[in-house]
DNA sequence: TCAAAAGTGTTCGTGGTACACCCATGA
DNA sequence: TCATGGGTGTACCACGAACACTTTTGA
């Protein structure tokens, strides 16, 4: 019998296509990498999985390093094998996409050494990446085309309280197609998952539009785990 | 700068979801271990990936000391990363489920040394597994349920020629229900991707059925990718 | 009063579902 | 001639798609 010792080897790591919506446009966040390889390169906010973690623990362990926030929606999509992916040897990642809101204050603090920076910018004005990670990002808008089907994903997105035009606007982003009002609000209240608030919105210089609430509890009730947007 | 090679402590596997159509039963593919840990205990057919290789490659090579064929239809859908999967060390597993016809002369060779046997077994009749083998199948079984409906993976496990109430039977026996004949024929053929042979059934002791040919060409022209079985 | 977005119904076509009988074949 | 599966059509309903105007509000 071979020594087993001899079989590790690998080093592991998370990437992550972290999904942010600011009320008008679909960003992700990216980071300026401080360290070789790829020093100065714009890259998916990632890194290693220690030995004494999770990779699910440590996905949400590296994004707290790099936003300062837990509890964020986040589900892993697709592992990356190739070879020479990177250049220091062989690295196979785990790639997550997350979701959260972007409200005013972005509480964005790249506290791992390897970043210099952390912003988010518009899905599709991504600059050339380090690594594999324009393709992972690729892999991750395709994930989540077909995932927010299924699944009420994009109230991640959302803050609390929101108007049903602005979630039409965050499926029209990520599917990237423009919607019918009228068919989009019919089908969308027909799951009967939002609750409509006695509030409207404020600050607007227009007609302004009732509130709605997603009723976690209620979609849980009615449909599991699955559902068909 | 810490040294880069500490990080390289991970192994990383492969295990692989193998479900076989025998004309009649949906069947999934497991060995019996000869080694330590759980020598003697059934498992997934899986190993340790090779540094020198892609995860798919490594998949596909595992797949075939296994059974002896290539160019077997795979697919990743999962990896597993909680701690103390695996009671040597730090295992990752990266799981592919993978379809093939059964022909009559199964070609099964464990020829790798861990592996003692190799057996077919009725998907609703599997015994307790190695390592978190269970949950790696019920994973398995649960993404091929939603991929069935919009790949065509079903003609995998089908022969090249097969009649409409084989293919209704991969159906029923993969998504676990009973459908209706006139309905699913109705709809199988609205998708113009069978083509109708002039031969029939041979050997049977009822009305021979008109065989059908799955036909590649025209799905990837009509569908690119996707449809909605 | 104007600009900007909110809010609201109907029609049509397609596709899903439910349902039962006759036909061809070999034993 | 019998047992076994092969093969077929219709009616109803639900859902998706197309489509345009009135209302409210703040500036």
């Amino acid at each position: 019998m071979k020594n087993i010792q001899q079989g590790f080897n690998f080093a592991l790591s998370i990437d992550c296509v972290v999904f942010g919506f600011d009320g008008s446009a679909l960003k992700i966040l990216l980071i300026e990498r401080n360290e070789d390889p790829f020093k100065d390169w714009w890259a998916l906010p990632g890194n290693r999985v220690n030995v004494d973690e999770s990779v699910d623990q440590s996905a949400s362990r590296i994004l707290k390093e790099l936003t300062g926030l837990s509890d964020v929606y986040m589900e892993q999509f697709y592992t990356f094998g190739e070879l020479k992916r990177h250049p220091q040897g062989r690295v196979v990642s785990v790639a997550y996409y997350a979701m959260l809101r972007l409200s005013g204050e972005k509480p964005l603090k790249p506290l791992t050494s390897f970043a210099r920076n952390a912003q988010w910018v518009n899905v599709n004005q991504v600059p050339e990446l380090a690594f594999d990670h324009q393709y992972i990002l690729e892999k991750g808008l395709e994930k989540i085309k077909r995932r927010v089907r299924h699944l009420p994903l994009v109230f991640e997105l959302l803050p609390e309280k929101f108007t049903l035009t602005q979630v039409q606007n965050v499926y029209e982003l990520i599917l990237n197609k423009k919607l019918d009002k009228r068919n989009f609000r019919k089908k969308i209240l027909s799951f009967k998952v939002l609750k409509e608030l006695d509030e409207k919105q404020r600050g607007v210089s227009f007609r302004a539009a009732t509130l709605y609430k997603f009723d976690k509890r209620k979609y849980n009730k009615l449909y599991g785990k699955e559902i068909s947007f």
